[in-house]
DNA sequence: GTTTAGCACTCGCACATCCGGAGTGCTAAT
DNA sequence: ATTAGCACTCCGGATGTGCGAGTGCTAAAC
C-alpha cells in the first residue's frame, strides 16, 4: 500500500478511535497535516473503501475503519507507546504485593488493568491439572466427607470437599496424605498414570484405602480441573457509546456472565502468542462481533500458564491496550517465576 | 382505610406490577370487577393520591403506586402464594446436593433464585469470625509464608496465606496446628480473648512460637473476616423496562459491582427479621432508590448466620418474591442445621 | 497524470408541528 | 353517594422541514 494511503488509514483510525464519529476528508486535512487537499483525501478514501479497509455507515457520512482496516492498523500502522513511568510503578506495586494466593494476584492485576484502560478486563488462571503438586493433604470432615487440600505450583491453593463411600479415620487420612505427598510432590496432577498409581497401591498396602485414594483424586480433579476465569469492570463497557443501546449491552453482559463461554473464547484465540489481538468478526461468538480483545499470556519460567487481557469495542485504543496488557503480563510472569524459584530454594 | 379503597389500591398495584404502565380508572373498572363505575374509582383514586399512596407520572396519565403505596400493599394487601410444587422440588433438589462447601451451596441457591424470579439475587455468607472452629491447620509454604487452613461450622472452608517474620519448620507448624486445634475447636475465632491466649501460651511452651501463632491468627482473621457477598443475574435487571435508560442501568450496575456497598446495604436493612422488604426510598443508597429488595435470613439451629434475597425494581412481584425467597432461606437453614448435626454426631 | 477547486446531491439528525388517545377533574343529574 | 357527560391536559408517535456534514464528479490547474 502506498505511503499516503497508509497515512490516511491511520489518521481515520486514530480519529475514529478518539471521537467515535465517522471522520470525513475535511477533518483529516485539517487535523492531520498531510499536505494535500480534502479532495485528494476523498479519492484515496474511496480507494481504501474499495479495498475493504474503510466503510461508510451511510452515504454521505464520513468513513470508519472496517475490521480489515483495524487489522491492518494494528499489524502495521500503530506504534505502541511505552507505559508511562507512574503507571509502571503502580502496576508493579500492585503485583509485587506481599505474597498472596495466585487468584488474588490476578484479581488485583486485572482490576488495575480495568482502571488504567477503562475497558473490561479478564484473565484465565490455570486449573489444578497443570501445576506441579507442592503439597496435598486429606482431612476428615464428617462421616462421609473429606477435605482435599491441594497446593500447586506456584502457590496456588485449592480445596474441595469430596464424598467418600467408606468413612476414613483421622489416622487413615494422615497416612493417606503422607503417601500421596511422597508420590505426587513435584508432579502435575494431570500426569497421574498407571505406573504412578500402581506404585501408590504398593505403598499404601491397603486395597480399600488405595481405591478410596484414587476415587478421591479423581473427584478432586474433576471438580476443579477447569481453568478459572476472572473478570473485572464489566460495566465499563457501558461507557462506550456503541453500547448506548440497551439491547446490545444486555446481550454482551449476558455473554460475559457465562464464564465457560468466555473461557473457550479466550483459549481459542490466543494461547500461543505473546500478545494477541482479536478484532470484531474474528471473535468466535456472536454478540462479541463488535468487540475486540487484546490478550497476553503469562507463565512461569517461560512456560505459559494463563492469560490476561482487556475487552473493548472494536473502536479500541489498541496501542495503549497492547502496551499496558503486555506490561502487566510480563510483570506477572516475572513475579510468578521469582515466587516459584524462592520456593524451590526453600526446599 | 375503607375496604373499597384497599381494593382499588390493590388493583392498581397488581396491574402496574404486571404491565409497567400507569393504570387508569377505566382499566380497573373493566379488569377488576369492583361493581362501581370508573367515575367512582376516579374519586377514590384522587383520595388515595392525597393520602400519598398513589401518584401520577403526569397530569392526565393513570396512577402508579408510590413507595408508601407499595409499603401498604406488602404489609396488608398482598397474599403470598405457596411455592408451586415443581419449584419446590427444584429448589430442594438444588440445595440438598451431595454435600459441598457452603459457598457452593449458596451460589447454587441464589442462581436458582435468579432463574425463578427473573430478578437479580444476592446472598451474604458469614465470615470466618462467626462460625465455631472445626479444624485449623498450619502448613509451611516457603521460607516466609505459611498457609492457614480453617474449617468452621457448618463446613465452611477457608484458607489464606500469611507472611511470617521467622521461618517455621514443618515440625513446628505441626505442633502449632495441634495445639491450636486443641484450644480452638468448637470456639468461634471471634471469641479469642486474653484468657484463651494465655492458656495457649502455656501449652506452646515456646515464646517465639506463641507470638507467631498470635500474629498468624490475627492476620488470618483480618484477611477474611468480612462476610462474603454473592451475586447472581445482575444483568437481569436490564430486562426491566425501568432500566431501559442506559445511564440508570449503568449507575445501578456500578453500585452492584461494589461488594462492600451491597454488604452494608443488606446488613443495615435486614438482619433481624425473618423476611424483610425494603422499598425504593427506604434503601440507604442513592442509585437504589427505585429498587426494592426482598430478603430472608438463614441460620443454623435458630441462629441467624446469613441472608439471601432478590433485588428488583420497586414495581416488583412482591408476593411471589417473598414466597420463593422465604422458601429458599428456610430450606437453606434446614439443610445447614442437618449438616451441622451430622458432623456433631460424627465426632 | 495527479491534484485541487467547485458544485450538485444525499442523508441523517434535530427540531417543530400536529394529531389521537387515554385519562383526568368537575359538574350536574340520578 | 354514585354516575354520566364533557371539557381539558398531556404524552407519544407520525410527519415535515431545514441544516450541516460529507460525498462524488467534473473540469481546471499544476
Amino acid at each position: 500500500m502506498q505511503e499516503r494511503k497508509r497515512k490516511i488509514l491511520r489518521a481515520v483510525t486514530d480519529d475514529y478511535i478518539q471521537t467515535a464519529e465517522p471522520v470525513g476528508s475535511r477533518t483529516i486535512a485539517r487535523k492531520y497535516n498531510l499536505g494535500v487537499s480534502p479532495a485528494t483525501i476523498r479519492n484515496e478514501m474511496a480507494d481504501l473503501e474499495e479495498g475493504g479497509y474503510l466503510r461508510q455507515p451511510h452515504t454521505s457520512a464520513g468513513r470508519i475503519p472496517s475490521d480489515k482496516g483495524y487489522r491492518y492498523y494494528v499489524d502495521s500502522l500503530m506504534d505502541v507507546p511505552d507505559v508511562p513511568p507512574d503507571e509502571r510503578v503502580q502496576i508493579q506495586r500492585e503485583i509485587y504485593q506481599p505474597q498472596r494466593e495466585l487468584g488474588d494476584v490476578i484479581q488485583r492485576a486485572i482490576r488495575l488493568l480495568t482502571m488504567l484502560t477503562n475497558y473490561t478486563s479478564l484473565a484465565v488462571m490455570p486449573g489444578v491439572r497443570q501445576g506441579a503438586v507442592r503439597h496435598i493433604q486429606i482431612l476428615p470432615m464428617d462421616e462421609t466427607h473429606v477435605l482435599v487440600l491441594l497446593v500447586t505450583e506456584p502457590g496456588f491453593v485449592q480445596h474441595c470437599i469430596v464424598e467418600v463411600s467408606n468413612p476414613l479415620t483421622p489416622s487413615k487420612t494422615e497416612h493417606l496424605s503422607s503417601v500421596l505427598n511422597d508420590h505426587l510432590r513435584g508432579r502435575a496432577l494431570g500426569d497421574l498414570d498407571r505406573h504412578l498409581l500402581s506404585q501408590l497401591g504398593e505403598d499404601l498396602n491397603d486395597l480399600r484405602l488405595f481405591e478410596q485414594a484414587v476415587e478421591l483424586l479423581h473427584t478432586a480433579m474433576q471438580e476443579q480441573t477447569e481453568e478459572a476465569v476472572y473478570l473485572d469492570g464489566a460495566v465499563r463497557i457501558l461507557n462506550q457509546p456503541e453500547f448506548r443501546d440497551v439491547e446490545r449491552a444486555k446481550l454482551l453482559m449476558e455473554a460475559l456472565e457465562e464464564r465457560g463461554r468466555i473461557l473457550s473464547m479466550l483459549t481459542a484465540a490466543a494461547y500461543d502468542h505473546e500478545v494477541t489481538i482479536t478484532i470484531g468478526e474474528e471473535n468466535v461468538y456472536a454478540g462479541m462481533k463488535d468487540c475486540s480483545m487484546v490478550t497476553a499470556t503469562y507463565g512461569i519460567g517461560g512456560q505459559t500458564i494463563g492469560l490476561v487481557g482487556v475487552l473493548g469495542p472494536t473502536r479500541m485504543e489498541y496501542a495503549r491496550a497492547v502496551s499496558v496488557v503486555e506490561f502487566v503480563a510480563d510483570n506477572l510472569s516475572e513475579m510468578l517465576t521469582k515466587m516459584s524459584r524462592r520456593w524451590s530454594r526453600g526446599r
